[in-house]
DNA sequence: CATGAATGAGTGTTCATTCAT
DNA sequence: TATGAATGAACACTCATTCAT
């Protein structure tokens, strides 16, 4: 069910920044399949209509029940996101992360996580959407995806110091750093692709940043350059 | 004279994506005045609580004016923050385009060129959270956005082009698409340090984008690596 | 940027009935033209956008002047109404009293008694609406209205005393009575045709209302039955 | 229950013209008392403060609920407006419908038309006033006035083609447009005499409209002159 | 007399949240 | 657990009216 106009004004409510208790789960079947219904219909309320204009009773006529039993399960809305934030990763991380078939080329290894991340990134794309609003009104969740991509830097660092230290990247430039910025440029290309719109080949948008990465660490390979 | 426009229709209103067009400045000296008092307070305001948070009325008492007031100056919100955009866009524009000292050296004029974006940004910092808010938030500022960062490409792209056909720059890319992933990554780790909050030492994030930038167009330097 | 039309509201004002103390007149020859500037502009605002609908300032922007220079002349929206009704009397009452060509014949003269009221009515039919909108919503242009009334109805009624007298109409009826009746068929009649826009052939119109009244008095003619 | 203090401005929506989708009933028993006491309030405050003075808060403190519960239910003054004149109708077609006890004299059932439809009016004539002030106002209640209106000229306009046909009413007029003519005047006595306040006696009234209407047909009676 | 910026009282409307059933 | 009617705080917005220039 669609709603017919959507309203203008966005009154927020600053949240009272609860710490976050995570309430418990149901335990009857009854209940867990309600609470179920009430994340589903909750990310496609929110991927449809945005965070702040989705209202409580658009995602539970979408569930299905009734206004009241949301709080049965949920006391806020940013409770309830949280949740659909937190059943996403599981989506986004389990059934995708598929051996990377490379050897031990590391431009192949970079491009292959460029790949994964971009077409992880293309297919959730309204969700991308709705955590980047989110995170631009919620402080809590904003500091959730900066402690998220710190843990992907961190991630990538090692890899980019590895590579260093076997003398394949030749630049001289902190790992760390180096990760953090372009994992930066990776991220952002991707919203520039899949949310502003900016037109990109999903081939050669793999490619560029591929071959920017890898020249950024000085790989010398016959193909780089 | 006419009145412009019949209502026909009640409740809210999504907004219009209209071809804005801006109401015509106040011609009076106190009308100016007044005016100028409003765009201040807005932007106070807005960089204090945010947009969403920003109630007119605090705008107005910030102001030092009566709420009614707001309407002989503005329709929304949204009017006014386009407002307090034009007016930082002056301000982050004119008194800051010093001559960039650099001679030919590439990498000096890269590194100069970082240098002033990212101390613009510092500097502008709560606003350009704001700004980022927003455009979560409004389809038509993320619009503007997008436009803003694709004419900044373009201008990143045929200083990349020169080099390329100077032999320069040897890696072989296509020019906008690079300018587009490396601007990208700029404004990325700019976010990332001013607005997010990650540790970064301004040097070390010039020298680290502009190593970064430079290695992956592969421009030979002697020190550049 | 611009927010969607928003929903007109209006505000009305229990008219603190003083005892309507008609201002006086400005006596120099630029605020006489301006006082007729005001009431022209309000007439076109009013016969256009109803009396609730229309502005103090759309009236003063039709007439070209400024918003405050509206209180020189007039206190409120209910006062300039009552001088542009003075002013369309003038109008409807004056040219158009031709003398009746008749000369005997009673139903003759019932028809261009009609025929005149219908004209004047038909001409006025924007300005009529309006009357008939504002006494629905003013007590005191309803009792105007009423008094205005019961003077026509006296009138008829001396008309219809005059030709019981001679023995044209056989109808017993009380002559105020049957004037206060007949005029208000006429009247309804008028509002029918030119305002609710029901279909009458002009011609047809005088015809059938004067047959009606000339019957209802007995009024014996060869031709009128 | 009265209002402490008379307002001095209001607001008033321009009424969409639409094709007035009227929202289902609510379904349980207390839904279903809320609206009716919703609609009860509404009659009541409407006819003492008149359409355009009733706030919708003075509407939901009559009825005893909170404002917010307004928009349960209607979603605007109008639409309120709507369900009252829908339940008056009922009251007043329902049970006043009763059977005119004149055999064939055609002015004795005239008679009964008029004063069924007199009585009915002066039993009414709080809400007959707002409905005319409501149908001065919005374009959309003036459209149903007027076929309601040309309805009852219909039934009207077949008596009298009957009288015609059995040359009880030897009159030539096209029996549709008088019809509309001597409703109209009846409807306007009664406006006249219960809504503007002329004085008429009840049966004066009554007598009056019923001879000049059975005069206008020239209805041939030994008493009617 | 004219101007037009400034004022501020006043109400409709939304929607998260509660609670009696 | 589920329901859905009821609640009420909160804010934007209008426009008649004033008044300093």
């Amino acid at each position: 069910m669609t709603r017919a106009e959507k309203p203008t004004s966005r009154h927020r409510r600053t949240p009272v920044v609860s710490p976050s208790a995570p309430r418990e789960l149901p335990t009857t079947p009854r209940g867990i399949r309600t609470r179920a219904k009430l994340v589903d219909a909750a990310r496609t309320v929110f991927e449809r209509d945005g965070f702040l204009d989705a209202r409580l009773i658009d995602i539970t006529n979408e569930a299905g029940i009734s206004a009241g039993s949301f709080y049965t399960y949920f006391d806020s809305k940013e409770e309830i996101f949280a949740a659909v934030l937190a059943s996403v990763e599981e989506e986004m991380l389990h059934p995708h992360v598929r051996a990377l078939t490379a050897g031990d080329d590391p431009v192949e290894l970079i491009r292959a996580a460029n790949r994964a991340y971009l077409e992880s990134y293309r297919r959730n794309a309204a969700f991308m959407r709705l955590l980047l609003q989110v995170s631009s009104i919620d402080e809590e969740f904003a500091q959730l995806r900066r402690r998220r991509g710190e843990a992907f830097a961190q991630r990538n660092a090692r890899s980019i110091q590895d590579l260093q230290e076997r003398g394949v990247a030749k630049a001289k430039v902190d790992p760390y750093r180096a990760a953090s910025a372009l994992s930066g440029m990776v991220g952002r290309a991707a919203y520039a692709a899949f949310i502003i719109g900016e037109e990109w080949d999903f081939e050669e948008l793999v490619e560029t940043l591929t071959q920017l990465w890898a020249n950024s660490l000085l790989i010398s390979t016959d193909d780089a350059t």
